[in-house]
DNA sequence: CTTGCACGG
């Protein structure tokens, strides 16, 4: 081979861990097999000093590297110590992503030998699967979020363990924020508790002098039927009756040593090191940069496959997204065609977030005799998948990241990764034993390299977080105890969109309106459309198409069938643009019952289709609860549709102008239609879209066309001026 | 004029 990409060693070794093999469920029986498992596992000889930190201290931070059984071990530990009662309270684990949630409480329900969702349950958006007896309670942190809107004080709870916090997912930085909060109410509450007790004991006192301001306690004699029969009821000025709530215990679990940032946000909480199960991974940076990341991501899995033999284990590359896999997919088919005889097949395996199930499946299927499986992957498989028989990895060294500014808008751009993702894929290659790292950047730039991501929190729209906290009771949103702190720009930006929306008031203040959105697991704009849909009477309409933006593509679209599959979405287009479009696709979806070979034929993502039943289904039930008429609907007079969404969306419109560009209401900047829509190249005067993302250009995603005077009618103060146009 | 990293409710 003429072309070759130079490695050097790296100056020490990386590792990683041994993931624990899944099982089938046999109660009792099995969970007795399991126990010599789990008291070989390295965290076994921590249990009891763990046990005694999180007595002595209100929160406590644990590192623990992978394998070393932190995830499934803790929350047993936790459980077999009496930090619950039956009946009464519970331990909730949080995890970043669904499938973590249930497939540990799976595991760990197995391990103490009780049928899952008895003692041990999970609970994630549209799947309850937990009990009154369930003491041990896995979720997503999302759920969690949504759980203290409901019960602001997490009465239920005694302790929260909030898994791979290092993530720093949107979700789990919020989370940690007002943990620390209710951890601060919870611990005066149970003081009144406390206190309640003291007073109770002593008939000498006279209970009503030695109370906290602002708190009184209700006499047996002045309760209602539901009052406890023995002694007093505990109330409290702010949450009302807290009878026998105690203290709050948070653990921090990370799988990095960033532990000190959480142990100083929790008021020095103790750090409780863990180690893990690590087989040694050999990494190599290349000897110089490289210009093109593609051609030697390709070069090297070339180098890889014909210096070691195909038995060393599969290859594991890391790149941007689609369309770098696909790239690299046709370089490796090419070469590949070409090896001599004798040299071992090279069988690529994209994966992807985006691509359908039935493909993603073949990365977890062995390859076939006298072949090489090469996973080409985006971040999909540093944290989310794990995929079994990985021992070379090409690290490209990028991502791609959203940003968000509120002077630029969202943007979606190819980024140097952190120093900290970089391990997270060497550590890729030793999961099953010693393994290569071959990372496609100097060792140079590797030390160039942030130690950590940007935290999400710092790159998103926040108008929905600042709804959550606004209706959890946060007043004062700049002066919020962040871990990160997102600008105050970003801050304001979003108190302003939820005030454009009627959601907060001129004080700033939670209206009615903005109450009543927060109940909906939804972006502000969407929840306002809902609202909106009433008064026109096309409820049924808005929450389908509602739902179906709540995917991020209906239709997969592989690069060798462009033409194909857009002819097939020419079948739903609609005239006025994707919303309705969406509408017409969701009809049809429903009239041939989903079925998988309709949806194969015209490129529909049947996933993403069965995920937005889901929500949909989430939608009506949440709607009827409040009392809306979700059967409302206004037939073929689909108008009062697009206007609906004008009343959510006012700020997503731009103008056509004389030179056949459109132009952003909101900031003057030329927006382009997404080449996937059913606007593209279409004039309108003006349209809306619900999404404007800026990746080589600013482009506008699900795009419909508005009348002008909607748009004037949705926001008189800002736009009344463009009806005189 | 030709395109969407990953998640969560």
């Amino acid at each position: 081979m003429a072309k070759q990409v130079a490695f050097q060693n790296a100056n020490g070794t990386e590792t990683k861990s041994k993931p624990t093999k899944k099982t089938k469920v046999d109660y009792k029986a099995r969970a007795l097999g399991l126990r010599a498992q789990r008291e070989n596992l390295p965290i076994y000889s921590a249990r009891s000093a763990i046990i005694s930190k999180v007595r002595e201290h209100s929160t406590v931070v644990i590192v623990g590297e992978t394998g070393s059984g932190k995830t499934t071990q803790i929350p047993q530990y936790l459980l077999e110590s009496g930090f619950t009662t039956y009946g009464q309270t519970c331990i909730a684990v949080t995890q970043p992503r669904r499938v973590a949630a249930t497939s540990i409480a799976k595991r760990v329900s197995e391990e103490v030998g009780t049928p899952l969702g008895a003692r041990v349950g999970y609970t994630i958006r549209f799947e309850d699967c937990s009990s009154e007896k369930t003491q041990l309670k896995f979720c997503t942190d999302g759920l969690l979020l949504r759980e203290i809107l409901s019960d602001p004080l997490l009465r239920r709870y005694t302790v929260v363990v909030l898994d791979e916090a290092h993530e720093r997912t949107l979700r789990t930085d919020i989370l940690l924020g007002m943990l620390k909060d209710i951890q601060r109410e919870r611990k005066r509450v149970a003081e009144l508790n406390a206190e309640a007790e003291r007073t109770q004991h002593n008939e000498y006192s006279d209970s009503r002098n030695s109370r906290a301001t602002g708190t009184h306690i209700k006499f047996t004699d002045e309760a209602e039927d539901d009052q406890p029969p023995i002694g007093e009821a505990v109330v409290d000025s702010v949450y009302g009756d807290v009878t026998g709530i105690g203290e709050l215990k948070i653990i921090v679990m990370s799988a990095t040593l960033d532990a000190e940032r959480f142990s100083e946000y929790f008021d020095q909480a103790p750090i409780l090191y863990v180690a893990g199960r690590q087989f040694p991974v050999t990494t190599y940076f290349t000897t110089q940069p490289q210009s093109d990341y593609l051609d030697a991501a390709h070069l090297t899995v070339l180098q890889i496959h014909t210096e070691t033999p195909s038995t060393s284990g599969d290859i594991l590359v890391f790149l941007s997204g689609q369309e770098d896999i696909e790239n690299v997919e046709r370089l490796l088919r090419e070469s590949a065609a070409q090896f001599p005889k004798g040299v071992p097949h090279l069988l690529p395996c994209p994966i992807f977030a985006a691509l359908p199930q039935a493909q993603q499946s073949l990365v977890f299927e062995p390859a076939p005799e006298f072949t090489r499986k090469v996973i080409l992957a985006t971040n999909i498989a540093e944290t989310s998948l794990t995929i079994p028989g990985i021992r070379h990895v090409v690290d490209s060294g990028v991502h791609k990241v959203r940003g968000f500014d509120p002077r630029i808008g969202e943007s979606l751009l190819v980024e140097p990764i952190s120093k900290s993702s970089a391990r997270q894929r060497t550590g890729r290659a030793g999961r099953e034993a010693a393994g290569f790292c071959y990372r496609l950047y100097t060792e140079a730039d590797f030390a160039q390299l942030d130690e950590d991501s940007v935290p999400e929190i710092k790159r998103c729209q926040l108008s929905m977080v600042v709804l959550q906290l606004k209706a959890a009771g946060v007043n004062d949103i700049l002066k919020f105890d962040f871990m990160d702190r997102p600008s105050k720009r970003a801050l304001k930006h979003a108190l302003l969109e939820l005030y454009a929306l009627e959601a907060l008031d001129d004080k700033g203040e939670l209206t009615q309106l903005g109450r009543w959105m927060s109940e909906f697991p939804l972006e502000p704009t969407y929840s306002k459309v809902i609202y909106a849909s009433q008064k026109l009477g096309c409820t049924r309409e808005v929450i389908d198409i509602v739902s179906l933006l709540s995917v991020d593509s209906l239709f997969y679209i592989p690069a060798d069938k462009r033409e194909e599959s857009n002819a097939a979405q020419m079948t739903f287009r609609s005239k006025d643009g994707d919303h309705l479009t969406y509408l017409n696709l969701l009809r049809a979806y429903n009239k041939v019952n989903g079925d998988r070979e309709w949806c194969h034929e015209h490129y529909v993502n049947r996933r993403n289709m069965r995920h937005v039943l889901d929500v949909r289904e989430q939608l009506n039930r949440l709607c009827t609860r409040l009392s809306l008429d979700t059967s409302k609907s206004c037939g073929a007079e689909l108008d009062a549709v697009l206007k609906c969404f004008l009343s959510g969306f006012f700020h997503n419109c731009a103008l056509l102008q004389p030179d056949g560009s459109y132009k952003s209401l909101s900031g003057s900047q030329t927006v382009h239609i997404h080449p996937g829509s059913s606007m593209f190249s279409k004039k309108v005067p003006a349209i809306f879209y619900d999404q404007l993302v800026f990746t080589n250009k600013l482009h506008a995603r699900a795009v419909s066309a508005a009348d002008p005077l909607w748009i004037a009618q949705a926001s008189p103060k800002l736009y009344g001026r463009i009806s005189q146009l």
